[in-house]
RNA sequence: CGGGGCGUGGCGCAGCUUGGCUAGCGCGCUUGAAUGGGGUUCAAGAGGUCGCUGGUUCAAAUCCAGUCGCCCCGACCA
């Protein structure tokens, strides 16, 4: 993409609403832009972060056997009324009449769907373990939506269901489920740990909450230093010093971003919603539930928290927007800007996602721009080091700056991106 | 929902306490010129019913009431 005709619009000042580092920075870098308190719209650059989040994501569900779905999230009330959870979740619920007088919601969750979905078709334990996944926005009437996108009332969800006959299945299941989150937000370029939660309202009879630390975080969690080992603070008193499972290092008090968080839900919706099948014997038997979920704005969010500087986003090479960006600093119609254009096709052959800086703007608004942004590599092309028949590759991260031979560009950015 | 704060061109703000001529500043935007490696300079422009409604007054951005919106703390967070 050439920056000229993109519509990526960086702001000098932060407006004054946003309060977190996340929030001004996604602001700032033109990533999203706000509708009304709690619902944003993705700009470009926004969009391509959280579908690189995604693709992330598909590439880990798919991996352990996990299929993608698409559910409505259109849903009927009654749904919710069967389920017992109706009156529980409240007000959060988006609620209106359709045309025909018919109680409708947006759907905040989708376990209702899901298990009323499965139990049309699964009749029998030789249909069983089936593991289903969906990316879909939910919604949710927040009393207090804040933060930006870190708590809003319509944002990006995987959620992920798996079916079991038995016990011994979900408990097969939650520990890839848990593999593969690990493994998502590695990726993703998260450091985060993991808590032993309380599951409420969900149900069920055990989950665990991936937490990403950070200040803005609006969870409060009890975490070792020492062993990693951590829960949240709602499930246990504040009052322990050491850590109980290592027994050395100390617990401490912080602040959390929850970016995941996976149930052993067993048979809390299958059971009211009559999602049974026939066993080995011949018996009915309700299925046994997992659900596990990912918010995936949260980690565009949390990955900023992060990963930033006084200049601005650092982005994780994996959900970078682009790999690198090419910054021609002479306006000219020169070589340079010949050049610049050739280094864009060429990167572009060999797939290398790339944002060509060709505005009409003085180095020094390109420089703060790219820092802002925070795309990994600085491809910095100039008549001065044209001259020179060199490149200036510089690192976002590090501030590094490494000279190369044009000829070489391709080859060295390559490396850089491994 | 309780407490606090804020709404003045696209963004950031001043003016409001103590009402008074054509409502200001910085950035951005348009045009021209110069400049050209870390948010460039000069000149000329465009852009605002001061959130909205009502009230007080000769006169309201400014005072009063209501209302809408936004932010923060708390409650809540499946």
């Amino acid at each position: 993409m050439k920056w000229s005709n993109a519509f990526i619009p960086t702001l000098k000042e932060t407006p004054s609403d946003a309060e977190v580092v996340s929030h001004k920075l996604m602001l700032r870098a033109g990533l999203i832009r706000k509708l009304i308190s709690g619902v944003y719209s993705y700009l470009p650059l926004g969009l391509k972060v959280i579908e690189k989040v995604k693709y992330i994501i598909r590439r880990e569900m798919n991996s352990l056997g996990a299929q993608e779905v698409l559910l409505p999230a259109l849903q009927p009330a009654k749904l919710w009324k069967d389920s017992g959870r109706y009156e529980e979740i409240g007000k959060v619920m988006i609620n209106f009449i359709d045309r025909r007088n018919k109680q409708m919601i947006l759907g905040p969750t989708h376990e209702e769907v899901i298990t009323d979905l499965v139990k049309k078709d699964i009749k029998s334990y030789r249909q069983l373990p089936v593991v289903l996944y969906q990316i879909q926005t939910k919604f949710r009437d927040e009393p207090r939506p804040r933060f930006g996108v870190l708590r809003s009332c319509e944002f990006i969800m995987k959620d992920a269901y798996s079916f079991d006959k038995n016990t011994i299945g979900l408990n097969q299941n939650y520990s890839k489920m848990y593999d593969a989150y690990c493994a998502i937000f590695d990726r993703c370029g998260l450091k985060f740990v993991i808590v032993e939660a309380d599951p409420g309202i969900m149900g069920g009879d055990m989950s665990c909450e991936f937490m990403v630390l950070a200040d803005s975080g609006e969870d409060s969690i009890l975490h070792c230093s020492k062993c990693g080992y951590g829960i949240s603070q709602i499930a246990e008193a504040k009052s322990k010093h050491n850590c109980p499972k290592c027994k050395e290092g100390k617990f401490s008090l912080r602040q959390a971003i929850e970016i995941g968080h996976i149930f052993k839900l067993g048979i809390k919706y299958s059971k009211p919603l009559a999602a049974t099948f026939l066993n080995e014997k011949g018996g009915i038997t309700p299925v046994v539930m997992g659900c596990y979920g990912i918010g995936v704005n949260r980690i565009v969010a949390a990955a900023i928290e992060q990963n930033h500087d006084k200049d601005g986003i650092i982005w994780p090479l994996s959900i970078s927007p682009y790999q690198a960006i090419i910054l021609l600093v002479d306006v000219s119609q020169g070589p340079s800007r010949e050049y610049a254009n050739l280094l864009y096709d060429r990167l572009d052959g060999v797939r290398i996602d790339v944002l060509l800086d060709d505005r009409d703007e003085r180095a020094g608004v390109k420089f703060k721009d790219a820092d802002l942004i925070g795309i990994p590599l600085q491809l910095i092309i100039s008549e001065k080091n044209l001259k020179s028949g060199q490149v200036e590759i510089k690192l976002r991260k590090t501030g590094e700056i490494i000279r190369v031979k044009k000829e070489d560009v391709i080859k060295k950015v390559k490396e850089l991106l491994i």
